[in-house]
RNA sequence: GACCCGUUCGUCUAGAGGCCUAGGACACUGGCCUUUCACGCCGGCAACACGGGUUCGAAUCCCGUACGGGUCGCCA
């Protein structure tokens, strides 16, 4: 049999970060089995979906590489079929008009609640000829007796008691399908194999079930995940931080990186940490899957990051340190060199720029207040009488750091005499990778116009 | 309230009765390296929610308690 899994987000914003996760596990899964993974835009609420929220998602997706296989089913623009099934469970006698008004059914479901008891329709057993002349909805009978277990491939077997599950509407008063319903036609239509979806639709899946045998159609396979909790171990939301994935992108992070967290956020492969696709894919399994609900934790999220930045390569990360501006070749060549350099000290994407900018032109840099006080009118001395020595052609960082040793031992200096001035001259920052590695990169010319600029006096 | 699910270092987790004086990662922290910072390396802190069983032996199995989460919509 071959493997069908959905991602169906209700686009009612931006594509969450527990979405994210959700999708991973249904793209992971299907590609681990060599299945399909599917889209499915649940927009059955028309009043709270927009296209810009659909917009987002896909941007969402497309930015963590989770695209679905072909386009994404439009669940609202399947409602006749929903609605077909409504009419046969109803010819079928699975279903009833239920004629409760609203107002009657809040004060039932208080009456319910404070007894512990499910609601119940009069409406179920009634006569049809005792039918009023108003809106009515469409409920499924559900079983009164009996239980039912689902073989959950994340929590196990769970059982329910049918007495616990109310008849759920499939049809509101104004005709339309409901999710319930909805879920379960698309799910079967689009020949879904595994539901991989958050724990809070575990409750769901009994009502559902009881749609999906009503029709005698098979049933799919679950998996319901833990779902993310914020830092502090409440629900996620807005107070947490970010929400939506995008967001993430926006700060400075790498799909990759994201991805890798969301995958061992409450999955896991014995103490594997960098986990690459190729890799989750072959290992990706619902038995790796921990039941309880994880906290999302930035700064493991941040490591990450700087892992994968660290894993650039040189041309891309010069590409980052320019952020997408264009430079001359020599400029080109020298950030490349020295990229890997930067990529060990950035967390987040928007550290590159600030840690390679004073290497993307060859103007005199202006020196931050950690520079200032290295540049005294001592070490001023210094570096003129460096750059007066310095001889003209390029050197490569080992030849220079040659050179560098000889004129230390003739000046009677050490190195922690020249460095840090230079540094402070030359990149007008306190800390920088390897100065001599930057000062060869630089080349005398240059080298000398920065000292000469930040050393007036 | 009813019904479901969960509970190992601060956080993510390894762990499927003896391999556990509980391992890894992030965070925090001591040190080394060094021209600064970072990386790296070495070390430290720190957990089986609680109480009963079962067993020669339990983080692992059973029961209860506490706490946390989820669901109970003509929302998805």
């Amino acid at each position: 049999m071959s493997v069908v899994t959905r991602f169906a987000p209700s686009p009612t914003g931006f594509l969450h970060i527990g979405g994210a996760r959700t999708a991973l596990f249904n793209y992971l899964f299907a590609r681990r089995h060599g299945g399909r993974y599917l889209l499915r835009i649940e927009d059955t609420d028309l009043e709270r979906s927009t296209p810009e929220a659909v917009a987002a998602i896909h941007d969402g997706l497309n930015w963590l590489g989770l695209d679905g296989d072909g386009d994404a089913v439009s669940q609202s623009a399947r409602a006749p079929r929903h609605i077909d099934v409504a009419e046969e469970l109803l010819k079928a006698g699975h279903a009833y008009r239920c004629y409760l008004t609203p107002e009657e059914l809040a004060a039932m479901r208080e009456e319910a609640r404070s007894t512990g008891q499910k609601i119940t329709s009069p409406w179920r057993d009634a006569d049809p000829a005792t039918a009023p002349d108003r809106p009515y909805t469409v409920r499924l009978k559900m079983p009164l007796d009996g239980e039912t277990t689902i073989s959950d491939g994340v929590q196990g077997d769970v059982t329910v008691a049918h007495s616990t599950l109310d008849d759920l509407v499939m049809l509101r008063g104004d005709g339309s399908p409901t999710y319930m319903l909805a879920v379960v036609v698309d799910d079967h239509d689009m020949g879904i194999t595994h539901v991989i979806r958050g724990d809070d639709h575990l409750n769901n899946a009994f009502r559902q079930i009881k749609i999906i045998e009503a029709m005698g159609w098979e049933t799919p396979h679950y998996a319901h995940i833990p779902l993310i909790h914020g830092a502090d171990g409440a629900k996620l939301s807005k107070r947490h931080g970010a929400l939506s994935a995008t967001a993430y992108r926006d700060m400075g992070f790498l799909p990759d990186a994201m991805c890798n967290y969301l995958l061992k956020l409450g999955w896991s492969h014995g103490d594997d940490e960098i986990i690459s696709r190729d890799d989750a894919i072959s290992w990706f399994g619902f038995d790796g899957i921990g039941k309880a609900p994880a906290r999302f934790d930035t700064d493991k999220l941040t490591s990450l990051n700087a892992h994968y930045i660290r894993s650039m390569t040189p041309e891309a990360l010069a590409g980052l340190i320019l952020e997408g501006k264009d430079a001359p070749a020599h400029i080109i060549e020298r950030l490349t060199m020295l990229a890997p350099a930067f990529a060990e000290r950035a967390q987040l994407l928007g550290d590159l720029p600030k840690i390679g900018g004073f290497a993307t032109h060859d103007d005199v840099p202006a020196l931050d207040d950690d520079a200032k006080p290295l540049l005294d009118d001592d070490a001023c001395a210094r570096l003129h009488q460096f750059a007066a020595d310095l001889p003209d052609g390029d050197m490569t960082p080992e030849e220079l750091k040659t050179w560098l040793g000889g004129w230390l031992d003739q000046n009677n200096l050490k190195m922690r005499d020249i460095g840090p001035c230079l540094r402070a001259a030359v990149t007008g920052m306190k800390q920088t990778p390897d100065i001599v590695m930057i000062a060869a990169s630089l080349g005398p010319a240059v080298l000398r116009k920065r000292i000469e600029g930040n050393c007036k006096k």
